[in-house]
DNA sequence: TTCTCCGTGTGAGCGATACTTACATTGCCG
DNA sequence: CGGCAATGTAAGTATCGCTCACACGGAGAA
């Protein structure tokens, strides 16, 4: 019994990727195991994901996650800030291509481009927002890239109500309605909520496009209320 | 449904033994686990209870549970479906209270019902909500509830925009809407995405109703639009 | 009453999991 | 070239969901 180590025959291995040799150290088993977890959340969902699966696919054995990772919470942690980032650009990128329309029609784009995003990555989307999944505190990134999305849809909608006729209150309050609008459509679609209308994917994507432009709308319809003349 | 023989014991128990006595046999014991299920779960959260802490409370060993409840998911479906019930029926009864108001009065009654439950009982309206914790096609009455609910909304936004003039369309948006908003509000609260804007729970459902009546405002503000089809 | 099912509870145990620990390997830096 | 610290391995711990063989005891048949 003097086998030690890796295994003697490791010739029959899936070559996934060049420097797949097979070494002691694995090199960059940080990122890969971020990948690895993103994967592997695609496929059954963030809550069932274990370390040890994550550590099988990136081809380490079940302690190594732990060099890198303090707890479970912490790897799915890292993932999220992976996956908020590709979120964020998302909606950055709408929005740049939106840059001469006017405010209420970016902040259209933005739903958009944020519904498009959670309804094509529905597992991703649970992860940055399901707060008892990863450790939302204490990650400086999914903090500035989630403040930084709140943010743009504030500016746009105040620009959007600046010069019109509603209330100071109501100002502070668009944004909390809007944010809750999109937050809700998008975690109703992920939780499995729509499909009481609807259960095609892409149904789904434009049921939500269209409550989220009747919202628009009714702003609209809320600034330019009769008496008042239309901007 | 109900095999329990033995549960209606009448009203009291029989003088034979001290009420203290354990007895081998506890009696009720579905309904125990049920009840400190529930409160663990407003202790900790619903994903964090284990089985073996409800048995512990309820005072049998790691083993009995699994007697009245195939598996850890069963035992939540039952818990979602105690708490469901309670949600509707304070959403029922709110709106008998506003039973002689117009259509939107009722229809912003029953969302802010709907927030005050969630706000105030968090824990389980994640319970009730989040399906990748509870079996929620397999449970008739959770199905029904959640039905009932979500009939008594679209049937008063149907009422409140009867001989309005919104297109077709918006009159079956309408509903999706509410339901997205209501919910994002609910969820971004119970997923602490609230805090953004505050932290005291009195003050979120304020803010929460002040997003809910905006909306409903914004909805009748579309209906008495001066009558252009514009796009 | 007495016996005897069988529904319900017990407690040990299984396999899986998050995480730890003792040790092995090796990249890197002097 | 030599040594150390970072990073990997394998076995171990504690806990969990769930099972199983058995223990109890209420209730109906005798």
């Amino acid at each position: 019994m003097g086998l030690r180590g890796p295994k003697q025959n490791g010739k029959a291995k899936p070559r996934k990727r060049a420097p797949a040799r097979r070494r002691y150290h694995h090199g960059n088993l940080r990122e890969a195991l971020i990948e690895a977890t993103l994967r592997l959340i695609e496929e059954i969902g963030p809550e069932r994901v274990t370390v040890r699966a994550a550590a099988t696919r990136a081809g380490v054995s079940s302690g190594a996650p732990f060099r890198h990772f303090p707890t479970r919470t912490a790897l799915l942690t890292a993932v999220a800030e992976q996956a908020m980032a590709r979120f964020r650009r998302e909606i950055v990128t709408a929005l740049d291509q939106a840059a001469d329309d006017e405010p209420l029609a970016r902040f259209y784009a933005l739903g958009t481009a944020y519904l498009r995003w959670a309804s094509r990555n529905p597992t991703h989307f649970r992860v940055i927002s399901d707060r008892n999944l990863v450790d939302f505190e204490s990650s400086e990134s999914l903090r500035r890239d989630n403040a930084e999305i709140r943010e743009l849809m504030e500016r746009l909608l105040a620009e959007a109500h600046r010069g019109g006729v509603l209330r100071p209150a109501d100002v502070t309050l668009a944004p909390v309605a809007a944010s809750a609008l999109v937050y809700g459509l998008a975690r109703m679609y992920v939780d499995g909520h729509l499909s009481q209308w609807d259960t095609d994917p892409d149904e789904a994507e434009r049921q939500m496009q269209a409550a989220l432009h009747l919202f628009a709308e009714s702003l609209r319809a809320l600034r330019v209320r009769p008496g008042s003349p239309a901007a």
